[in-house]
DNA sequence: ATCATAATAT
DNA sequence: GATATTATGA
């Protein structure tokens, strides 16, 4: 693990905003940990989705020096700085807006499939999904979106079509209508209304914490924007495509993404055909993995 | 639990 | 300024 520290660590640092945006400002006044810890943020900001802390290994690897970690945080903080003892942040914390990452998603969809229509409500989902700090109201918010999502796919696959230009695609999805919804596929019988449902399949068993994970979706809280970083590696070119097109199934694909050389390395793209799946099958163990929307300290 | 609407982020 | 996504209230 010692790689990917050093490997994101370089990354990390390439990723800062520049000297000159960094205010030393708050520094002095609140330590990461310490932010981190009582979820100190700003409405338009979201620090909550802090990197892979590197203390503990600085003991070990004399690190180049590791300040900027609140550049972002700093950057915007100026009411914090100077606000002073108005409000404590701690009594009245509000979590960060939740993000719904494709992989969230899939959990859920996952989640909602293995319920059943019939029990999947917001209770239940959010417990077979074992998310750490997931609320029930996350949970019915999405839940909501998501039906109307199924509920639209419906109408379009099943009847009557708008009759717009459209050729015989398969349910596709409006780029307006659906951005995450697309990620994940849909479970067949979702769509079949008076197809037997069955509340068959393994009920989750919550188990072990992946450290992965939880720095996943730890990220997922705040910073969309940040968050692709994570997203990108892990899976290839299907998260963010400016397209805001994934992968139709129905559709062919239409052409192989042209790709720029870059200097002189060939990228050998040999895996176009996988979907995007993270959790879930990734399980050699029979439990089930818990994700946690909060970097447990002692993970 | 569900739906409608407001708030917020992009 | 518009659109999309999530949170909150009924």
């Amino acid at each position: 693990m010692r790689e990917e520290d050093s490997n994101w660590f370089s990354r990390w640092e390439e990723e800062l905003p520049s000297p000159d945006e960094l205010i030393p400002l708050s520094q002095s006044l609140i330590t990461p940990d310490l932010a981190l810890a009582f979820d100190i943020r700003n409405p338009n900001h979201s620090p909550l989705n802090h990197p892979p802390p590197p203390s503990p290994s600085s003991a070990l690897h004399p690190p180049p020096p590791p300040q900027p970690s609140f550049a972002e945080f700093a950057a915007d903080s100026g009411d914090l700085g100077s606000e002073a003892a108005g409000d404590e942040p701690a009594r009245t914390l509000k979590r960060p807006r939740l993000v719904w990452t494709p992989q969230l998603h899939k959990r859920f969809v996952d989640a909602v499939a293995h319920l059943g229509i019939k029990n999947a409500v917001p209770k239940t989902i959010m417990q077979l999904m074992s998310v750490d700090g997931l609320t029930r109201e996350n949970v019915a918010s999405h839940l909501q979106k998501y039906r109307l999502y199924l509920k639209r796919m419906q109408g379009l696959s099943g009847g009557a079509n708008g009759g717009s230009g459209g050729a015989g695609l398969g349910p596709s999805s409006d780029p307006a209508t659906d951005h995450l919804f697309a990620s994940s596929p849909v479970p067949p019988h979702f769509l079949h209304p008076g197809r037997a449902n069955s509340d068959h399949f393994l009920p989750f068993v919550p188990a072990l914490q992946h450290h992965q994970q939880q720095q996943m979706v730890a990220a997922a809280v705040g910073h969309p924007h940040l968050q692709s970083q994570y997203h990108r590696p892990q899976m290839g070119h299907y998260g963010s495509s400016p397209n805001s097109q994934f992968e139709h199934p129905f559709l062919g694909r239409q052409t192989q993404q042209p790709m720029h050389r870059m200097g002189g390395t060939p990228v050998h793209n040999q895996a176009p055909s996988s979907y995007l799946e993270d959790l879930e099958s990734a399980n050699g163990n029979g439990g089930r993995k818990v994700l946690t929307l909060f970097p447990t300290g002692d993970d």
